[in-house]
DNA sequence: TATTGTTATACTCTATAACTATA
DNA sequence: TATAGTTATAGAGTATAACAATA
């Protein structure tokens, strides 16, 4: 258990990282946007998979995944198949040209934050890797109001 | 330095940051949005200040930060005092009713945060404190193209 | 009936540009 | 002229609710 201060510099670090993420998102291609960056992401990681199962991933509505699905395979970056289990539903698997955009998204991200991170240590940048991932894993399924 | 496959995973983890926040910002009071809420936080931790620098601390641009601004006076939030030193500006300073409002965020904040990190030690939310706010200083300055 | 996904609508946050007042 | 701040406008992201098709 941590101290009430220590959950209040908490929650100030994460609105400051929503600037963070803005900074970055700006070395994204042109028609890319982190939203699709993020799909593509989810694509290439967990393989082909349903609508529901990448809102899930996401941790988004389902209404506003269908959107950011629509505008990649409107842009070629991702096909829908029929899904043979339920008609209701389709596969979602990443393009051939969804990979090359993940490949140039991916080699800007990474110049970027080696620019922005070049005193860090790899060590840091681990540790700070193992505590998000614990931290967001801390909040899964904690969609209710406490 | 670290290599590709941590900034890469870095990236991811941003994204789902994102995620955490807005499951954080759901138990804000009614009417208190996550910008009234950090901007009286940092009224209250640096105090008085101006709408250019209160702009700078958030990193956010000057004409959204006096939009953020205009709703928190309108609920009594915070008051507006002339500058004497420019009479273009006004200093911000925050009310007893954005003090008040403040320890009721911090409450549930900490309340939601306690629930949700129930299983971390002090050490790790300490940690996880120190990288983010050391990530986010490598951040700062960096709105160019790399 | 229940579930999968889509669409319509509305709200929040942000940036750019044009503008006002003062330095 | 330059700077501090405001306002108008536009764009991205999200949630809720109503809807269609299928289970």
């Amino acid at each position: 258990m941590a101290e009430q201060e220590q959950y209040e510099e908490l929650a100030r670090q994460l609105s400051s990282i929503a600037a963070v993420r803005r900074d970055l998102a700006r070395v994204l291609p042109a028609d890319c946007s982190p939203a699709s960056a993020i799909v593509l992401t989810m694509l290439r990681q967990y393989g082909e998979m349903r609508m529901g199962k990448l809102a899930e991933l996401l941790m988004i509505d389902m209404s506003v995944t269908s959107r950011h699905v629509a505008y990649a395979e409107a842009r070629g970056w991702l096909e829908r198949h029929p899904d043979p289990a339920d008609r209701r539903s389709r596969l979602l698997r990443i393009s051939p040209a969804g990979e090359a955009l993940l490949r140039q998204v991916s080699e800007r991200y990474t110049e970027a934050l080696a620019t922005r991170l070049q005193d860090w240590s790899a060590e840091d940048v681990g540790r700070l890797i193992e505590l998000l991932g614990r931290f967001r894993n801390s909040f899964d399924g904690c969609r209710t109001r406490t």
